[in-house]
DNA sequence: CTGCCATACTAAAACGTTTCCGGAAAGCGC
DNA sequence: GCGCTTTCCGGAAACGTTTTAGTATGGCAG
């Protein structure tokens, strides 16, 4: 006999009264109250989780699911870890804890994700690295588990997400770079079917239109989201017969290869070639030259998930009454040297 | 009525055989227990958590601890993904579930992890960045939960630890060195109580004294542990009177700051200062020039730690025979041209 | 005094699972 | 036919909590 039941019998009191003060009802006494909850500090009590689970149907937990692919791993660098910090703001402040759900690279997301929702660990996700079609999404809605997606789907019919704005992005660094004088833009984009890759190609080449200016399917260059690939990219770009003369480089990480590349080929960025990366890292500011990239808080990214995700929650929905719309998260354009080379006078 | 119950219903047999066969116990029919089986996949039954956690008492999953301090989403990049890549490869072998737990930012971590324990809600737990004297350790030893930690630390008399091998890595940076005719050798520590600091600078002494090189306090320079904390140690150390010839950095975001600041003062690393890094990080390997530092396999000491954690649960430790041993981990050099520089004809 | 309501409590059911205990049926040696 | 073991299964208790329904008490209006 321990939890509840003891406390209980040491305060000589039914475990029902115990569990109404404890969980603030209002039917108990004001003064029976101040003693349960002292009892309960002193005793070192908490509720067991699966307890109070199983009855209520509820975890009080809020899963994030992320991959660790060895990619991932490599790119997404201080991603998660910093989002965490603004959804655990806002989660804390309703009792809620955040279970990060670490998807092993042997396994199929979608099975993992079916497993976790089947036992019932999670009252809601959030789950990221959204493909273009994600079986994931369709799953989370039939199951009915409130969650937001980061990244846009074509999946699942009008679920919930938030995304960045890689429109915005691309207008900006097209117009940046047009308007410099450049009229052959390169784009190193990801080579695996992750959304945002179809999205960012898609705004670049709108944009582009909208200078007049003719899409080349060959400047598009697919490598993978790494080191690596922009290397790869800087080395695709050079032996193109037409060479573009900026670059536009939807991983940041992706530039440190393409320097390396570029310095071997005795090209500078900045001076012989514009180049402008998108998600700015820490890690970016100490490339020679400065890179020019686009900024966001992780954090407060973070704040905009949780408060989206509780507005899809039933049990919390009234304390968002902005309820629960699709967001374009805006980035902050960083100004460095790596696209000072201008085709004008 | 839901679950195992209708399960059992459709099946026409007691829910105690169906449990049985699912749970792969010995009693029952083998032609029942296929049938169970492909019953469950069909109805795509998966047992519940909360109802087998409260019977059962064990949760199935295991807890990583982290911190998600401003200055550990600053610093600790991929460390803890590139980790779980590996625990997750041991665990899943086990059916264990990994779940991190980001201690927010505006919680004590002591009071974070006593919350967890107490809710039940893992079984075990691995806690990272141990403080000299850390009172979770008092607290799982207390609670008598199964736990390995990342760091060694005096706290909770002799528990299981893994730690990266300070030791040896400050001899080899130092005897290198030395080696070089180096003999004023600066160390760029963390001004935090974390415990390799101490560890680290206690055995760069003893390096330095095996070859007879006096200890002298005002080499050993206490900075943040990161890129600003770097700027601050060149700066620091360009203000001594008796410069040093070499540094060593604890933590290699520190050579990104320090390379800046010797920038400015016109010194060349490698050329007119001889630096070395610590821990690897893949974003170090374009500094120019590259760092000399010390590199390990994050996914392989995810497994040591899994491997070791799993020994020291009763339910596991049969296949685990070496037992919960202590473990210092070793790392590789990785030879750059940042210490290339020479006192030596 | 009766009826009624509000307050504060108790008792018991329910959540979904695992596991203990007992027992039926079948096989086997005598 | 009897006693024994083995195999397989059903019934029921138990895990710790929340919540529903019911009850005792007292105050108060009529």
């Amino acid at each position: 006999m321990r939890g509840i039941r003891q406390l209980a019998k040491h305060l000589d009191i039914s475990i029902g009264t115990v569990s109404r003060a404890l969980n603030g009802r209002p039917d108990v006494n004001e003064e029976t109250r101040k003693r349960v909850l002292a009892a309960a500090e002193e005793l070192g009590y908490v509720a067991n989780q699966s307890g109070r689970s199983l009855r209520q149907g509820t975890t009080n937990v809020i899963g994030l699911m992320i991959e660790s692919s060895k990619e991932t791993v490599e790119n997404s660098d201080n991603f998660f870890l910093g989002v965490t910090g603004g959804l655990q703001s806002v989660l804390s402040r309703h009792k809620l804890d955040l279970l990060m759900l670490p998807c092993p690279n042997d396994e199929d997301p979608y099975e993992y994700l079916k497993r976790m929702v089947a036992r019932r660990i999670v009252d809601a996700m959030i789950i990221s690295a959204t493909q273009r079609v994600d079986k994931r999404i369709d799953l989370l809605v039939k199951a009915k588990i409130p969650f937001v997606a980061l990244g846009r789907s074509t999946s699942g019919g009008n679920h919930t997400w938030i995304d960045l704005d890689f429109e915005g992005v691309a207008a900006c660094a097209v117009d940046r770079l047009v308007s410099k004088g450049h009229r052959r833009i390169a784009v190193a984009a990801p080579s695996n079917d992750i959304n945002l890759g179809y999205i960012f190609v898609d705004a670049y080449r709108q944009s582009l239109e909208r200078h007049g200016i003719a899409y080349d399917p060959s400047l598009v260059i697919r490598v993978k989201s790494s080191e690596q690939g922009g290397y790869q990219a800087g080395h695709e770009m050079l032996r193109l017969d037409r060479k573009p003369t900026a670059i536009i480089l939807i991983y940041e990480l992706m530039a440190i290869g393409l320097y390396r590349r570029l310095n071997e080929a005795g090209i500078v960025p900045g001076r012989d070639l514009a180049v402008i990366g998108f998600r700015e890292e820490p890690r970016g500011k100490f490339l020679q030259p400065s890179l020019t990239c686009f900024r966001m808080s992780l954090r407060d990214l973070g704040v905009e998930l949780a408060e989206t995700l509780l507005a899809t929650m039933p049990a919390y929905a009234e304390h968002y009454p902005k309820g629960a719309r699709n967001t374009i998260w805006p980035l902050e354009l960083a100004p460095g040297e790596s696209d000072a080379f201008s085709l004008k006078a």
